[in-house]
RNA sequence: GGGCGGUUAGCUCAGUUGGUUAGAGCGCCUGCCUUACAAGCAGGAAGUCGGGGGUUCGAGUCCCUCACUGCCCA
């Protein structure tokens, strides 16, 4: 590649190029390993959360993606065979309700279409549209492995949906029956808790008299009992009501009957210790078939449900009068009803919290409804612990670990308060229900296989369930199915998922990759689908033998080893990112804007566990200031390296792939930068170790522009000189140090820039890299030991040195362009190292001459630190008043600060309490002060003299 | 109602088992087109660590309390 590069850094002018170039050459594969396979490094699996197919990319993927990638990439380049595998999920309600939009803007409906129909044309716009997620992912250049992409759908993951739910109903763990569910009156499905979202809602509260029958029968007397409902219209459903059974104002009413309203239906005084004595009447009218808590009392007192409404939320012919009516029109009219009868006894403000449903938003009517349970607290049959109880284990014993930790408690404190899961929807898109209903004896046969017979009377009438499973069914499963389970034996009837893969070998995915080692994902769906998986992971994976035929543990039955839950991306004045606020940023747009890198380096900077990130693209900006940085130390390198090879000088190439070191004749800054290389690696390492992504960046932040760039690059060029009396050995070297810092710093970066760093790796390569890709080279280890104290120590004086003498420049107006003479006054150690670095000095300080001297001229302008004094040469130009001023606030500074020490160390419960080296560090501390006080003091005198 | 967080510079955030003078980026002020980079360089200003109390030789860090604020569950 030629050296050549633009002045300016324009990412998209090579991340498209990069992007394609990773997919097309496939880098990321991770075969299935072989038997004969040679020893690959320990697994690192981590599976995508999938996608809704009819997703596009947001903030909060862009999040998830970009840490996924950056561990997947540093675990990659440090010797593990990663393995990321990527997918959509079918997403039941999203996608069918998108469909049926669709046809509705054509006139017509799902119904019209019937469900082959249906399911065909919804697979039709699956095959459209159902990619366009990927293709964004596959844009910002994630390291999955795209030949094990899958979608929820796929033959052999439905396959796993279908052995689940047969097992489990074997093991007496799924069952159907009628009882209160959430439903959508929109979607026209029942949805599980999770999917109801709360708000508060400003409504009513309207007390109703129902009479009393009188003892004589027929008509009511003029006896009422008052009962108070936030929804009036479920009362053509009422079946009773009750009171508390120790309540003293109805204890005359015990065993009366009353007429309920409108309805003209007699109906008993239950009594039940359920009902609140201090909750509005103390009296509670009942509807089974409408309320959950009525639906436990109907069971209790054995009374009859009546659904009094339609899967539209329309009265049905059940509530005579009102049929046909919308309930909140019902709700007006029976309110108006019972008004002109004399029988509403109040309203009241109240305030009360209404289910929504999650997708539409529509209110959601608590319904009575036959529908598939997950058993979820019980014992299975043949015994051992329920699958929450296997779920609270794993996280309980340490066998899922969580990040950040108080996911845990919230996890625990969900799992131990579960109730069983709904798993039907009545959907036409998603994994149908293997159930078949006889007509002959009304009993279910539940079969692997589509069956022909009726499993008990043998009847050949027999007809599919028509609900669908609920989406979270089959992506709880993933962490096994995406690794063939269940077709771990070579079961026939499954067709090879890949054509690498023989029939032998089908669990070996799943003996190399299961458990996966991480998920990372957002808390939102932490009951949604981590809790699932977790059930449903151990559940299923504990039945698998170990490779070596041992059973297997809890620990290696979990579906990931580790839960990682990032924060919340918001817009910059930490708004929640929405629709209608109009304040959602997307990220392809800021992609092309900015350039990937700068976006994933924001996101990344940003990511703090358990802090939510208020998105700025002021940030975003510094960062791709930050790639055009390396893009230009990339330029001036290129630059010299070509210079030198004028000259007949190169770097040693063959040094570049690992980590440098320099020898004790090296340049102080070859030192200390490759010193400072070592303490970044460490650092970054374990940052991310930890998941702070945040410090981790900011670490190579600070090393690239701060030491790199800011000083070693500036002190190069001292360097940099090839001509006629150059010492060509001594450039060779210090040009390898340039390379080979460089070369390494680009590794270090590239899990968080991976477009930039490929690029500028190849040019380092000059176009013939040792791997085909960045992400496939060595990632920077961690040796302590390379860090060289000494080398760190020197610089620092050399540095301190250098800024004392540009602000002392500043202050007394020396022009930027001028070299000036400078006396320094230091002592033998840190003289040693100024004069041996003389050099750095000059330069970088714009400096004549170095003095060295006992005693700095009187009258010159100082700055001092403990170590030394520094003084410019230079016919001053200050301002005494605001010199006096800035001394004498220093002053009371190492004051307050030589008092505060003085009031410790004079304290004999510090002294015999503290440790030695806090003591110790303190009393230098004061020591340091004191001098630099003097010296102050001194300056102060000269500047009224 | 129950539970879990947060409050540190103008803004957005770091700050490890309590330990020597609380950091970064952006923004702000001053001066520089110093041959890699003005998307840059150099210098600088800016914080009673939400209030109060306590533990400790020592608290941004631990405990209590109040205030404000966010989220989850019911």
């Amino acid at each position: 590649m030629p050296h050549d590069l633009p002045k300016a850094y324009d990412p998209t002018a090579i991340e498209d190029h990069w992007a394609e170039y990773w997919v097309r050459e496939n880098l990321f594969a991770q075969p299935t390993p072989k038997a004969d396979d040679p020893h690959r490094g320990e697994p690192f699996t981590i599976l995508l959360p999938p996608p809704n197919v009819t997703g596009r990319l947001h903030m909060g993927h862009m999040l998830n993606q970009t840490e996924m990638d950056i561990l997947t990439r540093w675990r990659r380049m440090s010797g593990r065979r990663a393995l990321w595998v990527p997918g959509t999920d079918h997403a039941g309600i999203a996608t069918q309700m998108m469909v049926e939009r669709q046809l509705a803007e054509e006139g017509t409906s799902r119904q019209q279409l019937g469900r082959k129909a249906f399911e065909e044309r919804v697979w039709a716009w699956k095959r459209h549209y159902g990619g366009a997620i990927l293709d964004q992912m596959k844009r910002l250049g994630v390291s999955v492995d795209w030949s094990r992409e899958y979608f929820t759908m796929d033959e052999h993951l439905s396959v796993a949906v279908r052995e689940a739910f047969v097992r489990l109903y074997e093991q007496g763990l799924i069952y159907r029956g009628a009882y209160i569910v959430n439903w959508c009156p929109r979607c026209q499905t029942a949805i599980s808790d999770l999917e109801v979202v709360h708000d508060e809602h400003k409504g009513h509260l309207w007390e109703i008299r129902y009479p009393v029958i009188s003892p004589a029968g027929g008509s009511s007397s003029d006896q009422f009992i008052t009962v108070a409902t936030t929804r009036p219209e479920t009362m053509l459903g009422d079946t009773a009501v009750a009171i508390h059974p120790e309540d003293e104002r109805y204890k005359h009413l015990h065993g009366k009957k009353l007429r309920l309203p409108l309805m003209n239906r007699e109906i008993p005084i239950i009594l039940d210790e359920w009902v609140s004595r201090e909750f509005g009447t103390g009296a509670v009218k009942v509807t089974p078939a409408h309320d959950p808590n009525d639906f436990a009392l109907g069971q209790r007192h054995h009374l009859s449900s009546i659904n009094v409404m339609d899967e539209t939320a329309h009265i049905n012919a059940e509530g005579g009068p009102y049929a046909g009516l919308d309930r909140f029109v019902a709700r007006k009219k029976i309110v108006a009803d019972l008004e002109e009868q004399g029988l509403l006894a109040g309203i009241k403000d109240h305030v009360h919290n209404v289910g929504h449903c999650d997708r539409c938003k529509t209110v959601v009517e608590p319904r009575l409804s036959a529908q598939w349970f997950l058993a979820v607290n019980k014992e299975p049959e043949g015994g051992g612990p329920s699958i929450a109880a296997k779920a609270i284990a794993a996280v309980k014993e340490e066998k899922i670990r969580f990040t950040p930790e108080m996911y845990k408690k919230t996890y625990l404190n969900w799992m131990e308060n579960i109730y069983d899961w709904c798993i039907s929807r009545q959907l036409w898109w998603g994994h149908r229900i293997p159930a078949w209903h006889c007509a002959v004896c009304r009993k279910i046969t539940v079969a692997r296989v589509d069956p022909t017979h009726c499993a008990h009377c043998n009847s050949e009438q027999i007809t599919q369930e028509t609900d669908v499973l609920d989406t979270w069914f089959s992506s709880g499963l993933l962490p096994v199915s995406v690794f063939n389970w269940p077709n771990l034996s070579g079961a026939p009837g499954l067709p090879p998922r890949r054509e690498i893969w023989d029939s032998k070998a089908d669990r070996a995915d799943f003996d190399a990759f299961y458990p996966t080692s991480l998920l990372v994902t957002g808390f939102d769906i932490l009951f949604f689908w981590v809790a699932r998986m977790i059930m449903l992971g151990c559940w299923f994976a504990s039945d698998v033998p170990m490779p070596d035929g041992s059973p297997r543990s809890l620990a290696d039955s979990v579906p990931f080893r580790e839960v990682y839950i990032h924060a919340l991306v918001r817009d910059a004045n930490r708004e929640k990112m929405s629709k209608t606020k109009g304040n959602v940023i997307d990220p392809i747009e800021i992609v092309k804007q900015y350039g990937t890198d700068a976006v994933r380096f924001t996101l990344a900077s940003m990511a703090s566990p358990g802090t939510d990130i208020a998105f700025n693209v002021a940030r975003t900006e510094g960062y791709r200031a930050f790639a055009n940085k390396i893009w230009n130390a990339a330029r001036f390198i290129f630059m010299n390296v070509d210079k030198a090879a004028e000259a007949g000088i190169f770097p040693h190439r063959e040094l570049l792939r690992g980590m440098p070191a320099t020898d004790e004749d090296a340049p102080l800054e070859a030192q200390w930068i490759v010193s400072e290389l070592w303490a970044t690696a460490a650092r970054v390492n374990q940052s991310l170790e930890q998941y702070r992504f945040d410090d981790a960046a900011n670490a190579i932040y600070q090393f690239i522009w701060g030491s790199f760039c800011d000083w070693y690059l500036e002190i190069t060029k001292l360097r940099l000189e090839f001509g006629e009396e150059t010492n060509k050995a001594a450039a060779t070297r210090d040009l390898t140090v340039l390379v080979q810092v460089f070369e390494a710093s680009l590794r270090l970066l590239s899990p968080f820039m991976p477009f930039l760093t490929e690029e500028l790796w190849h040019a380092v390569y000059d176009g013939k890299p040792p791997a085909k890709s960045i992400a496939l080279a060595k990632y920077p280890f961690e040796d302590e030991s390379m860090i060289d104290a000494n080398a760190v120590g020197a610089m620092e004086v050399v540095q301190e040195l250098i800024t004392g003498v540009r602000a002392l420049r500043k202050e007394i107006g020396v022009e930027e362009k001028a070299t000036v003479p400078i006396e320094v006054r230091t002592d033998a150690t840190s003289r040693k190292i100024a004069e041996k670095n003389r050099d750095i000095i000059e330069r970088l300080a714009r400096v004549s001459e170095v003095l060295f001297t006992d005693q700095i001229t009187v009258g010159l302008s100082k700055h001092s630190t403990p170590a030394f004094d520094v003084a410019v040469l230079y016919e001053r130009k200050i301002d005494v008043e605001a010199e006096r001023e800035k001394k004498t606030k220093e002053i009371a500074k190492q004051e307050q600060l030589i008092a505060n020490a003085d009031r410790q160390l004079s304290n004999s419960a510090f002294l015999a309490k503290a440790p030695p080296h806090i003591v110790a560090g303190l009393k230098k501390q004061r020591d340091e002060a004191q001098r630099l006080l003097d010296k102050l003091r001194d300056d102060l005198d000269s500047l009224s003299g």
